[in-house]
DNA sequence: TAGAAGCAGATTTTT
DNA sequence: TCTGCTTCTA
């Protein structure tokens, strides 16, 4: 332990040592938040508090399991590790012991959002689906039932939303599912209601740490409370100045009323930064120093002053990407690797021109945060299947795959089978099992089908209760999930991603051989992709998908007003300034900031100005900086659509705009660069 | 019932 | 412009 202390500067043993009171760490980027947390809880392991008493809460099932590995390479073999999970991890398994005080069973089982909004298809009529999935989420949140809602609801657009709100919890009760917010939201109810529950956990949990607290929302806040209460040994790590989730819930003013909430709190601030140059330091100080609603905290730096920020300034989004793949080939040339180099855009739709242009250069890249392994239909479907073998009467699962492969049904017959099952209060499994009715619902075509459908669900119940390894394989020859998938567009990947999660079911079975399907099932809604970051690709992402990732070579395109700052409605530009505070952090070594006069986008080219960002980082007017730009010069060939190919005579400046003077086969005309393609 | 054509809508995303 | 969803037609 002793040797551990040495390696932390003075805050950051300052807040391992403090372990008796509420702590509230205040973690700026690059300032070794994680070995500050995983050294303390290593700390309090030492001091003699049994691991068991701890609680460790992350947002990410990435962020827990680092954690993991490094707190207990720390604290070596302990017979009773700590408890250290995402927060509806840790929902999850409070209400695997705690649900039945809500009248429910155990064997619940978890949706994501897909599902929900799935469900919720059902009751919304003309109200937009998004909307009712974010309504739902904020009654939760706010912890009003759906009575209330329906009771408080004033406009008749709200009442829609709260019967809507009353349905879907109708439906979701009734099909023993638990959502995400209810991984946050039951727990709560049940401790609020039982004080036996509370006090035993609390007295269970003595020691609670939070990760990212700047991210928590209101109803995660009140978890706490109610978690910590007895003990007022809560101690939070976070940044309010990458708080960059407001739009779905958190509430940054969690951690800047943490003081003030939780009694007699001591804040310790990290302030050196461990990562990035001095001169990228300086940019995102002078940038985050805009913002009004903050703690306030100064980055120090510890590494040298580092090269200039360069501001690169292009025409358009093709000539900003292809002269970012060549930077980065010259990067490559110099001899650093792909992996540590990435491209980060404010909005996704800014991906598409960035790719064509590492493309068309031969530059490889991993789009982070795609399409989700665990989000892909191929996926979902057997997951489906899988949950239907766990529990027939998950009518909801049984919907999704009941035509897959074809059966040939359609609406219509979907829609007897469905109304059969509601008059009778049954699920849908229960009349696809009763043949002399489905007999008189359905074609005799997929009467036969939909027995087999049942005789093979029936025979994989009984292979789950004998060898549960083998239902996976078994699974695929009776339905032939990979056959449907073999004559659909990007079969191969699909059969890829199939055969992926056989496997991870059978590696999970292996590593865990008490757990049955139940577990697995449960363990999988809770699970997202950990994109890895491999050497040999330069990784392009959102801001938002490279919080907590570092690279030594960084652009940042599309900074422009509008896209950089993201104005819309409801723009919260203190979050917009956040958000470019982070992406300037993930910078280690050379930073590139990107601007274009003009982008296409929405299937319109609309004209840009440069972000007040740049203004704000001090680079533009200061000294740190060299505006580099050259849209095209004198002899460049440009094509233009009415006058053909032509040659750059002349380049000038009005404005903001370039005009060009071109030869188009001995007729000189001034156009503007927008309107004319190099070639 | 299943593909084709037509149409609105379009930040950021983890669990 | 592109995508995903609904409506149309064989």
């Amino acid at each position: 332990m002793e040797r551990l202390l040495k390696e932390l500067n003075d805050a950051q043993r300052e807040a391992v040592t403090y372990i008796d009171g509420n702590l509230l760490i205040l973690a700026g980027a690059g300032s070794g938040k994680t070995k500050t947390l995983t050294t303390r809880l290593a700390y309090l392991i030492s001091n003699g508090i049994p691991p068991s008493s701890t609680l460790t809460l992350t947002f990410t099932n990435k962020a827990a399991s680092e954690m993991r590995t490094r707190a207990l390479s720390m604290i070596g073999g302990v017979s009773y590790p700590p408890l250290l999970c995402t927060f509806h991890k840790f929902g999850l398994l409070f209400l695997k012991f705690h649900i039945e005080r809500l009248g429910r069973k155990n064997s619940f089982v978890i949706i994501d959002t897909n599902d929900k909004k799935r469900i919720l298809k059902n009751f919304v009529g003309e109200i937009p689906l998004s909307l009712a999935a974010s309504e739902i989420s904020r009654y939760k949140n706010s912890l009003i039932s759906p009575s209330e809602a329906v009771r408080n609801a004033q406009q008749p657009h709200y009442k829609k939303i709260a019967e809507i709100y009353r349905k879907y919890e109708d439906f979701v009760k009734e099909n023993n599912l638990v959502d995400f917010d209810d991984l946050i939201a039951l727990p709560y109810k049940i401790l609020e209601e039982n004080e036996d529950i509370r006090e035993e956990t609390a007295e269970r949990y003595q020691y609670i740490m939070v990760d990212e607290y700047q991210d928590t929302n209101e109803l995660q806040y009140k978890l706490l409370k109610l978690l910590s209460s007895d003990n007022g040994n809560l101690c939070v790590v976070g940044d309010d100045d990458q708080s960059i989730y407001g739009w779905r819930g958190a509430n940054i003013k969690n951690i800047l009323d943490f003081k003030d909430q939780f009694p007699n709190t001591k804040i310790v601030k990290l302030e050196y930064n461990y990562r990035s140059t001095a001169k990228i330091l300086k940019a995102a100080n002078n940038l985050i120093e805009h913002n009004r609603d903050r703690l306030g905290k100064v980055l120090k730096s510890t590494k040298e002053e580092g090269k200039d920020i360069e501001i690169l300034h292009s025409p358009n989004e093709m000539s900003e990407s292809l002269t970012i793949a060549k930077k980065i080939k010259e990067l490559i040339n110099k001899g650093v690797s792909y992996g540590q180099i990435a491209v980060l855009y404010r909005i996704n739709a800014l991906s598409r021109s960035l790719e064509e242009g590492l493309n068309k250069e031969g530059v490889p890249y991993k789009l982070v945060g795609g399409v989700k392994f665990y989000e892909r239909a191929e996926v979902k479907d057997i997951i489906a299947y899988l949950r239907i073998i766990a529990n027939p009467y998950d009518d909801f699962s049984v919907k999704r795959v009941i035509n897959k492969p074809r059966r040939g049904l359609g609406k219509v017959a979907l829609g007897k089978i469905e109304s059969a099952a509601y008059e009778s209060k049954i699920s849908i499994y229960e009349v696809l099992t009763d043949r002399e009715r489905l007999k008189t619902l359905v074609s005799k075509r997929s009467f036969d089908e939909l027995k087999k459908f049942v005789e093979g669900i029936e025979r994989l119940r009984e292979i789950k209760l004998e060898a549960p390894y083998n239902v996976v394989d078994e699974f695929e020859s009776i339905f032939k999930l990979k056959e449907f998938y073999s004559h659909t567009p990007d079969s191969y990947e699909k059969i890829a991603n199939i055969d992926e999660f056989y496997g991870f079911y059978k590696d999970y079975l292996k590593s865990n051989p008490e757990s049955d399907l139940d577990d697995f099932l449960n363990e999988v809604s809770l699970q997202s992709d950990q994109d890895e970051i491999s050497e040999d690709n330069v990784c392009i992402m959102s801001v938002h998908a490279s919080k907590g990732l570092e690279f030594d070579y960084l652009f940042v395109v599309g900074m422009e007003e509008g896209f950089f700052p993201l104005i819309g409605e409801g723009t919260d530009i203190e979050e917009e300034r956040r958000l470019g505070y982070v992406a300037i952090t993930r910078a280690k070594k050379e930073l590139t900031l990107s601007y274009v006069d003009s982008r296409f986008f929405r299937g319109k080219r609309s004209q840009l100005t440069k972000s007040r960002f740049l203004k704000e980082t001090g680079l533009i007017k200061g000294s740190l900086v060299l505006e580099r730009t050259t849209p095209y010069k004198k002899g460049d060939l440009v094509k233009h659509k009415i006058f053909g190919i032509g040659r750059v005579l002349a380049v000038s400046k009005v404005k903001r705009e370039f005009k060009l003077k071109i030869n188009f086969g001995g007729t000189h005309r001034e156009i503007l660069a927008d309107y004319v393609k190099r070639i």
